[in-house]
DNA sequence: TTGATAATTGGGAGCGCTCCCTAAATACCA
DNA sequence: TGGTATTTAGGGAGCGCTCCCAATTATCAA
């Protein structure tokens, strides 16, 4: 017995310890996982479909925290990045393949087939990320739809009367959340919805550019960016219009990167809690794959709205 | 026989492979890994003792290389994040648990005790940025010193003549090495090393900012920055104190991520190719497990200086 | 001291696969 | 058609561990 068997002798227990000291001894995981079942791994699906998506800073702080909890847990991380054409045979195959406890997937996608697949399987699983229809899905998701809302009440409460909004991607769950904040903000300050001012960004710096160029026409006194890179790019493109950030148009970010404390002027944003969402996943699928419990864990976090000087 | 034994009748081959698909088997790669000893799953070791340093573009480009190669030869990902606080113990043992069949070492620390103990094993292991002082371990690496040289070059032909450096953290290689092309390109034109025109950056968006700020009061006419976050960090730091670019202060980064060619101006940098390092680190490690070769596989990567607007 | 009970230990089966060796089937040639 | 060479199929051992049960030893009360 390698491990601390619970009725093994005091004395035996010791011994083993220092053979297993002396001579380094290192079980075999494959053996282990064979054997007993599971293997203390945990499997992290990243979707990269979507270009821009792992440029983003949001990703590496995903995996950051979700790493520290494994570490923490003992568990170690098979990680994938699900390239689209792999999807339909790959994942599947890696997914069932024995080598894996459980599996935390990324989805940002309102329609991932890979979600479908594991529900219909009985390999423990939660998203990161809401899925919008089915119930049944466990997920850690931040407060997206509030957030925006925050957000976008706070650009009102201050004064300005055009609001727009450089939403994500219309196919994303977050960025479907964030867009229905910014327009129920509109509306309980009795504001119009106005087409001309809401334009579909894509998260990415590039994207938030050409979007704010785009809606300068339109003379916006202020703009809700559902990305922080989409936020600065934004900000660079109306300075490069010879307009002054807040003082023409004021900015709204989301996520809180740390370049945002430190542009000029520094970013008001929505603050979401990134290593925070990854630790907390990990750590409640880590509790699911030890005590089995039917009962559905949906976790929202707290999202803050962090007041600079864009705003 | 699961896999295509090679002394397998063709008429035999033909019905398992029919039984597979109708019973959608999926092999077990735990009692796989034990029974052949090998388990196609290549163990990824990046570390992030350093605060920034996942926050910087470069790591995610990287795994995406890593993933692209080993999907396409089926082979899996470990990834595990080496916090420094568990480098002694638990990295070690991860490492010899018989999941792995080799591994890829992010190494950007001059002194890194992990790879010490990588070549006391017999693991197959490749690292990401050379090594240096032992011969024998073998890696995949940018030509950051050439790189740094040719940028600087550049910058002294188009008639700079304070060229101050803002450099990445001297206990890394790629620091090192950017360094040294600073030194020697300076040096082969006939320029003075000044040393207030040289600063000690962290890789890092802050870091360059800061950098830039100390370096202002020695009135260089150009700098070149180790990383591209500090280079556009650095082009702010200009603009804010009211000169420009490059008409003031030109700016050469190293790098080439995306937000480069879309800053204002656009930013002259020696591009690194960052995906392609995964790719071929990755691809050069399954060869050697698949055929091993005690001959030593050092690959250095050719840069390119992207010139555009900044110099 | 003895018998009953509890704590501890050692041994064997088996997890699902690969590898190797032998037996059987088939092909080939005289 | 018989015999040999060759291909193909099948069976068994074993990878290194965990789990479970039987055997052993320690513990305690009468």
């Amino acid at each position: 017995m390698v491990n601390s068997d619970p009725n093994v002798g005091e004395r035996t227990r010791k011994r083993v310890q220092e053979v297993i000291q002396a001579l380094s001894f290192q079980p075999n995981m494959a053996a282990r996982g064979l054997a007993a079942g599971k293997t203390r791994v945990l499997g992290l699906v990243i979707p990269v479909g979507i270009s821009s998506i792992f440029s983003d800073p949001y990703f590496p702080l995903v995996i950051q925290g979700v790493s520290s909890a494994c570490n923490l847990r003992g568990y170690s991380i098979m990680l994938w990045l699900a390239e689209p054409q792999f999807e339909r045979k790959t994942i599947s195959q890696i997914i069932y393949n024995g080598l894996i406890d459980g599996v935390i997937v990324l989805s940002m996608l309102t329609d991932d087939p890979l979600i479908d697949r594991l529900s219909e399987s009985n390999l423990p699983f939660m998203t990161i990320g809401r899925h919008p229809t089915n119930q049944k899905i466990n997920y850690v998701d931040v407060e997206n739809r509030s957030g925006a809302y925050q957000g976008v009440s706070y650009a009102i409460e201050t004064g300005h009367r055009r609001v727009a909004c450089i939403g994500g991607p219309r196919n994303t769950i977050s960025g479907q959340d964030r867009y229905q904040g910014y327009l129920e903000a509109l509306r309980d300050h009795g504001r119009p919805v106005l087409p001309e001012l809401i334009v579909e960004g894509d998260y990415s710096d590039a994207g938030g550019y050409q979007a704010m160029t785009r809606l300068l026409p339109s003379k916006p006194d202020a703009v809700f960016a559902a990305s922080d890179a989409m936020a600065l790019a934004a900000m660079r493109a109306i300075q490069e219009a010879g307009l002054r950030v807040p003082e023409d148009i004021a900015i709204i970010g989301f996520d809180d990167i740390p370049s945002a404390a430190i542009s000029k002027p520094p970013l008001t944003t929505v603050r979401q809690p990134i290593v925070q969402t990854g630790k907390i996943v990990a750590e409640t699928l880590i509790d699911r794959i030890e005590h089995p419990d039917p009962e559905p864990h949906r976790i929202l976090l707290p999202v803050e709205l962090v007041i600079r000087a864009s705003c």
